[in-house]
RNA sequence: GGCUACGUAGCUCAGCUGGUUAGAGCACCGCACUCAUAAUGCGGGGGUCGGUGGUUCGAAUCCACCCGUAGCCA
């Protein structure tokens, strides 16, 4: 049924081995296992491999701050990524690190081959250097004062209360983030690689059709900018391979950081006694499909191509792109608990329950996924467990009682099995295409007709008459062999469902050519639950305890906002008397023609409305604050402002800008109760 | 600030190159059923398609501007 056999190379970005796997990492890994078990199940030969990210400056740091060598660092962290990945179900053939010999040679390979060709130049630049850590610094370790805005304890590269984008000499105040002093600046010579030599090439290989069309859009707008020379060596003291004849260069992350790639599979073919160049070779005839992080596309669809290209080895096939993470409609924050780790959500919750619900938001495209956690259990478990699980559920018990776990011999509908079976066509076309979310739809599409099978014969009351009972085992068997066919289907998102589906049914693994021929005149073994809801309380606590994750981490940090804003001078409680805080609907919430700050709020008080202009523009959307209830100062005097009268005002914490949080009571408060 | 995406029912999302009364799942309401992990089936209510203006016989779909969200600016 399927086209001859592909060899198909796989792999994911390389996670940064200074932290753990959190959820927004595994969006990344789910999407490529996915596509790498369909492949598997297709029949064709497909590897995937990855590896830890080992290198660069934020590890040496963080190795440094806890006292313990670099090497002993990435043991650890690389340790723990892979127990994340295989609890997740992520099956890599390899898993390596870019701290190994075989990335080692070819980032040498790689550089000496670009050298010889003339693709690398030297030039003199000058930097920040810290003369009390003795190092230069990178961009995001210098913070001062913006020079725009004048926001204080800003970062080297940009501003994140006003968002201008500058260089760190710019910064007001600067200090380094690693000793506090003043940083100097000072001359090295580095190592660049002439990106603009493969203009031509990269135009062609961005137009052989391996690329999303926002991808596109993006690398012509990059084309169109100019590409400029890469920085990439960097200087001692730095973690890293040594630059070979230059003592004291080494390279930058990111050149040996996709390299890795290679240095992965490398050891995979030693072990397996594979061809490497029949994969990596110029003219290989093999596919390579990166999966990145929209945020990394630069790397991905410029130098790397470039890198391969210009040391005589193949270029990717394709690249393919995703979006970000948001949990619940917002970016991932600690303080919400939504910043959640990967083995905070395995003390909680099943790997599937996320793999099925991360299949059924992805698409092809670059958009982000949100994660909205009511969303997520009510889909998983009304698709999983009330319509695909339940079909194997009501057809098991009778199949087991009354006929003692035997199929029967044909099915009574071989049509509808059919229609099931041709369905796998187009369902293989959107994993392919990477539209599983599509492809989900259409899986839980057969499944609601399993159950109009199931309901429109009624096997229960058949049951009750002796002379109709034998109908109840061929529709049964037509119950299970649908279920089969959705679970062939489903198996590269839920192979551990698949996998107890297979022992319920006494069958060996599931392929996707399986579902050929239906399964009859066996027998199955007593039925067992296949998958068990998500319980809600469960979701609860792992935010709770994605919450409590970061305590620690917050009362290390010495300064906070009590040092910042310390608490003033003792009043009596006759002075907190005197401010009447009620309750208050925001009834309306509106941007003000011509104000930068404010929002114009209408307030339900429970009797009489509000208006009140409130500095929080920034912070909140309107529509999101409509029908909130949060709390007013109401007896404070009216003020006339530029936009009109403003009677009262709301209460926000927060140093200001995006950082506002406006306060909300508990659930059975109403507007107008007084607050004291 | 510039650029690239995105903004459709309470929630999560489909809607290809513009064309009859805008769709699905979940949630909600009613009915049926009781085999199944209170699962399933049938029916129903619910949307000024972010806003404003424009192109067109006709726009959720094209254009401009505005608002909001995300990313990139090496």
């Amino acid at each position: 049924m399927t086209a001859q056999s592909r060899d198909i190379l796989v792999t994911s970005a390389l996670p940064y081995a200074n932290g753990p796997i959190h959820l927004g990492h595994l969006v990344e890994y789910i999407q490529t296992d996915i596509w790498v078990r369909f492949q598997k199940a297709r029949g064709h030969r497909c590897l995937y491999v990855c590896a830890d990210d080992a290198h660069g400056t934020p590890i040496m740091l963080k190795a440094r701050s806890e006292g313990i060598p670099p090497e002993e660092l990435i043991e650890r962290v690389g340790q723990e990524h892979q127990r994340d990945f295989a609890d997740f179900l992520v099956g890599f053939d390899h898993y390596h690190s870019t701290h190994s010999p075989e990335n080692r040679h070819f980032a040498e390979l790689i550089y000496n081959r670009l050298k010889d060709q003339g693709h690398i130049t030297r030039r003199t630049i000058r930097q920040a250097y810290d003369p009390e850590a003795g190092m230069f610094l990178p961009d995001r370790f210098i913070k001062g004062e913006c020079p725009r805005c004048g926001a204080p304890d800003q970062y080297g590269d940009s501003c994140e209360a006003c968002g201008a984008t500058y260089t760190p000499t710019d910064l007001k105040h600067p200090v380094s983030a690693i000793s506090g002093a003043t940083p100097v600046e000072r001359e090295s010579e580095h190592f660049f690689f002439r990106l603009a030599d493969f203009e031509g090439m990269l135009r062609d290989w961005t137009a052989s059709g391996s690329l999303q069309d926002g991808i596109r859009n993006k690398l012509r707008e990059w084309f169109e900018a100019g590409l400029n020379d890469w920085d990439i060596s960097r200087d001692a003291p730095y973690w890293g391979f040594e630059i070979p004849d230059a003592p004291g260069k080494f390279f930058y992350v990111w050149l040996d950081a996709p390299i890795g790639y290679m240095a992965s599979f490398r050891h995979y073919c030693d072990r397996h006694g594979l061809d490497f160049d029949a994969w990596w070779g110029a003219d290989s005839r093999a596919e390579l499909h990166h999966f990145i992080g929209k945020d990394i596309a630069y790397f991905h669809t410029l130098f790397w191509p470039a890198m391969l290209h210009g040391a005589g080895f193949r270029t990717p096939t394709a690249v393919h792109c995703h979006g970000f993470l948001t949990v619940n409609g917002q970016k991932m924050s600690k303080s919400r608990g939504t910043f959640i780790q990967a083995r905070t959500y395995l003390e909680h919750l099943q790997p599937e329950y996320l793999r099925y619900y991360f299949a059924a938001k992805l698409g092809s495209g670059v958009d982000d996924i949100d994660l909205s956690l009511e969303d997520f259990t009510a889909r998983v478990n009304s698709d999983l467990v009330g319509k695909v699980v339940n079909i194997a559920s009501r057809c098991a018990g009778f199949i087991q009682k009354r006929f003692d776990g035997r199929l029967a011999d044909t099915l009574p509908d071989a049509d509808l099995y059919d229609r099931f079976r041709r369905a796998g066509e187009e369902i293989a076309r959107l994993y392919e295409a990477r539209e599983f979310a599509q492809a989900m739809r259409e899986i839980m599409a057969l499944a609601d007709v399993a159950n109009q099978y199931v309901d429109e014969q009624k096997p229960w009351v058949l049951a009750r008459e002796e002379d109709t009972l034998p109908r109840v085992q061929g529709i049964c068997t037509q119950g299970l062999n649908l279920f089969r066919v959705l679970m062939a289907y489903l198996k590269p998102v839920l192979p551990a469902m698949a996998a107890r589906a297979e022992t319920f049914l006494d069958i060996p693994p599931l392929t996707w050519a399986d579902v050929e021929e239906p399964l009859t005149a066996s027998r199955i073994r007593p039925y067992e639950p296949l998958m068990t809801r998500v319980d809600p309380k469960a979701v609860q606590a792992l935010l709770e305890a994605s919450r409590e994750n970061l305590q620690p981490a917050q009362t290390a940090v010495p300064e906070g906002p009590l040092t910042r804003d310390p608490i003033r001078e003792e009043i009596a409680f006759e002075d907190f008397a005197k401010v009447d805080l009620r309750i208050a609907r925001i009834q309306k919430a509106e941007h003000v023609e011509g104000a930068d700050k404010l929002l114009r709020l209408t307030l339900d008080l429970g009797g009489e409305t509000r208006q009140v202009f409130a500095g929080i523009k920034a912070a909140y959307d309107p529509a999101s604050l409509q029908g909130r209830l949060t709390v007013m100062v109401a007896n404070l005097a009216p003020r006339k402002m530029k936009f009109g009268l403003s009677e009262g005002m709301v209460l926000a914490a927060g140093p200001g800008g995006k950082d506002l949080f406006i306060l909300s009571p508990d659930t059975g408060a109403e507007p107008g109760m007084r607050v004291k």
